[in-house]
DNA sequence: CATGAATGAGCCTTCATTCAT
DNA sequence: GATGAATGAAGGCTCATTCAT
């Protein structure tokens, strides 16, 4: 499984050509998008912040919201990475054996991925449900595509013998709504809270793992 | 526990005097913010949907963020709301012999609500990131006082040997995530999914209770 | 020469019918148009402090121009009065011997005047420049009616040997800039400062005498 | 004594980058705030008669206001730019001998500028009453400036014995109403009036040396 | 006669976007 | 490629005036 740091810095390396100003406008517009809201952020405040002039701006993008999707797109994508391996059944197979320890692995992972790139993750959540193509990209890629893996991972530990019979829907939810939590809470909500990870951590994978072998 | 329908209504008889114009701008305020957020809605884009002038609004309410408020703030105290009747230990006791009732019983009652106001709770969850006010006093009022309710409840099924030894933080947490998740799909993600909610509520419940006494 | 005050109680009395509510108005609308000038004013604020409903101003003045037309005409009209005795000539004769008393009485009129109006006056003299309805009345009557009896006034000390020839424009103009000079900078610049108001017209009464008498 | 013609044109020098539609906006606001006061002329107004877009106007300057103030604090400064010079008293040694030639050289100045900005004066005399600012400014910097040069130069000629003793702020206010009140009737109050200037002013110069020096 | 809710035109200001330099 | 002056549509808000009660 790769390790993806700090996407901007992914990001700029997706494109051909990206100048030292693109750059300074990127991270301006991150950091001002999830302070302040898309909507209430004006061109004119990046560009300062950034340190380049309001038309060079439009020169990468042609509108306020391309830069929006530029930042968010790629974001998306890479929120879900861990979950498009192609041959994940062999994955699966080859690393871990058990259940317990494929969902710490996601864990562990994504926990580094929202560390780093919780500003991004700001925006995404803040700005989807307010743009059609957003939502309907999100709901078709992302939620499509993790939900088809889960289901082949989660059929594959059922067939094991390891976790009872349940729709993937339920459990894909009751896990990810505790997965998710955590990490709002842990990164968003209270980031200066003093947390004790490695033991939420185990008493997240344990509330889990009790939770969908209830008989 | 109260039974509290569409708040727009309460919220209406709250104040004493709600001029049929007033109450046709707040409808229309609730709606459209909902749908495209409160930063990029325009006064007169509520003032042509509640039929009204525009000049109207700002009889009523000295700012547009007034406004806000006005339909934000009563949310979070009603979204509250059951969690501070005052002798709660009196209710358990009374009324709910097993954790699980209790768990039941909120879970119930909360979902009601979060039927009947989910546009109110959609604009709520937008904007307190971006109003510090809100966000304060979401956290201070809100947050505490669930927390505190939350505390004595589960230290009273603790006595009763009913649940395991957990801090309350992580307890809440793991819970409140696993509702409020459930609730969010229900009705914010995919409220058009064919759900068969008593099913989906007693799994959740499982979930919950092997979760937390897990050995 | 009669004695006006305050012309707030005399405009009250010209009109017949004047209510309680139609004075406080005439009040308010005084004291707030001279701080904040009239364009600045709005009529809910004169209604505020007037203790009235908006809608009573304009059952007692169809426009907002209308209050302040019925503030500033009887204005103009007062500050002449004194000019505007029929038989001035008779007054002349009888009262005064020589042309200094006639100057130290009207002196002594106007600044009463002047001391108990200057609010008004302020409005008066701002608004002027900006309704040529106003400027048009007050040259024609105002201006061309005092110039007609200063030049009567003027003749008749003028033939009495009194005064040296000078055309009335400029002895006008230089008596009134002096006169004017003075109850601005007595009453509307500096009216903190410590006056010695006999001295000061003392000096003024003499300066004037000496200034016109010039050889 | 510098010879100062319309401060507009002094106005764009002294600031380094003056775009030529800046120059246009501040044409078109002094003409409109002159004509119908500053609270009556909207920006919009401006914007058209500079023949501009109204934003243009808000990229020079932040506020109307702002405008404003860029018109009027300038006036303010040249208009008591003469009584400014260092040594003045060396000026009276050099140039004056009597004080009637220095009265007459101010005069004939401060006449010039008159006639030059008049529209700009009409401003600054309307505003000041209304932003305290200004009051603030124009009493500390211009009045406090003036009369102290005036108390000067006016010791000088009563130590050489060519003015009676009279406390200066009588002999400053009795001498600058003559001359402002010719100043505002010669080029506010009757422009259009056929004057002879010479004449005028001789006359005026006449009835002051006379008033002061009264026995 | 008095009220004050309602109006809608108009105000100052902001902003994304364009384009000549 | 980069700049920033210029644009003009749109935004939030104010205000004199009307009118049903």
């Amino acid at each position: 499984m790769p390790e993806d740091h700090n996407i901007l810095d992914l990001l700029l390396d997706d494109q051909e050509q990206v100048t030292e100003k693109q750059k300074k406008i990127l991270e301006a517009a991150v950091e001002i998008f999830s302070e302040k809201g898309y909507a209430s952020t004006s061109t004119n405040e990046i560009a300062k912040k950034a340190g380049v002039a309001e038309g060079t701006i439009f020169r990468h993008y042609k509108t306020k919201k391309e830069l929006l999707l530029s930042i968010v797109a790629p974001t998306m994508t890479k929120l879900i990475a861990p979950f498009i391996i192609n041959d994940i059944s062999k994955v699966l197979n080859t690393d871990y054996d058990r259940f317990e320890d494929f969902l710490r692995a996601v864990i562990e992972n994504r926990r580094k991925f929202a560390k780093d790139n919780m500003t991004m993750i700001k925006i995404l959540i803040q700005e989807i449900p307010f743009h059609p193509e957003l939502k309907e990209q999100f709901m078709k890629n992302i939620g499509k595509k993790i939900f088809d893996r889960f289901t082949i991972v989660f059929e594959h530990y059922q067939a094991k013998g390891q976790i009872k019979k349940m729709p993937a829907e339920s459990s894909l939810r009751l896990i990810g709504s505790t997965v998710i939590g955590y990490l709002m809470a842990r990164y968003m909500i209270a980031p200066d809270f003093d947390w004790d990870d490695e033991q939420e951590i185990n008493r997240m994978i344990s509330f889990i793992m009790n939770g969908i072998n209830a008989e």
